[in-house]
DNA sequence: TTGAATGCAAAGACTTTGCACGATT
DNA sequence: AATCGTGCAAAGTCTTTGCATTCAA
């Protein structure tokens, strides 16, 4: 939560509460949220709050690299504030998206680059199946 | 294409020429295209074709598993005939989506599953960045 | 013939944008 | 005090739905 006010007073740009509050949430949280969910927790605390500041202030932080966003087959994104690419698993019951730990994932980008061709600058790894709690 | 004739006659539903057509750009390219895509690649041959057919066919072909929908974090989806699962890769400079090869993933649902605890049924596996043409 | 599919237009979900008011620096 | 950010509402994009007409069987 500090970093974020030290980069937004870095580049310039104001440290306002719904910033500090939407940072917040994804920072304290494993839950992959959506945007919906995001502004839904904080309606309690931050009754003014609109969903247009919630995009905006995710919008910043993605440009910013405080944030990845992502898309796990939904039509609407999830934010993570862990921004290392990294492996997700969600339940096709419940909808959760979990993480995935990422040590079986060593050097496969480098197979793929070697396979492809392509110069590989980023990842997104879905498994989608049942959770411990649900199947 | 005589497979989706045979599909769509066995579960009861009508073969019609949208239908065929549809399903047939699918069958022959490999672009992942999105639902404008496939609505412009037809509107030449059937120019009297509306988006919402398009959608209705793909939205048939995914449930009797003709076709795969994809989403690479776009806003939103692609469409593939190739329904196994396997991984791909975009280019970040041009967007084209490319198959990648998936020997390499090779019992890596297995270490998932264990990882994880979870049950998995499907996986979806996207690599980002330049294709030798466009780096 | 008859029920199902098409195609148009309207509606819906998610996201973005414009702008006046308000808050941060 | 000046400027940037917020929050409302309107607009935009992609997708779904309703319904009368048309078509496959």
């Amino acid at each position: 939560m500090f970093d974020v006010v030290k980069v937004l007073k870095e580049k310039g740009y104001k440290v306002t509460p719904q910033r500090i509050a939407v940072f917040d949430v994804l920072k304290h949280t494993k839950a992959h949220p959506t945007v919906e969910a995001i502004y839904n927790k904080l309606q309690p605390t931050y009754p003014t709050m609109s969903l247009a500041t919630v995009y905006k202030s995710l919008e910043m932080f993605k440009s910013l690299n405080l944030v990845q966003e992502l898309n796990v087959g939904e039509d609407k994104f999830r934010y993570d504030a862990n921004v290392n690419p990294h492996p997700h698993i969600t339940c096709i019951s419940c909808g959760r998206v979990d993480d995935v730990d990422d040590e079986m994932f060593f050097n496969l980008t480098e197979q793929v680059a070697s396979k492809t061709g392509y110069k590989i600058t980023g990842q997104q790894l879905y498994f989608y199946g049942k959770c411990p709690e649900c199947k």
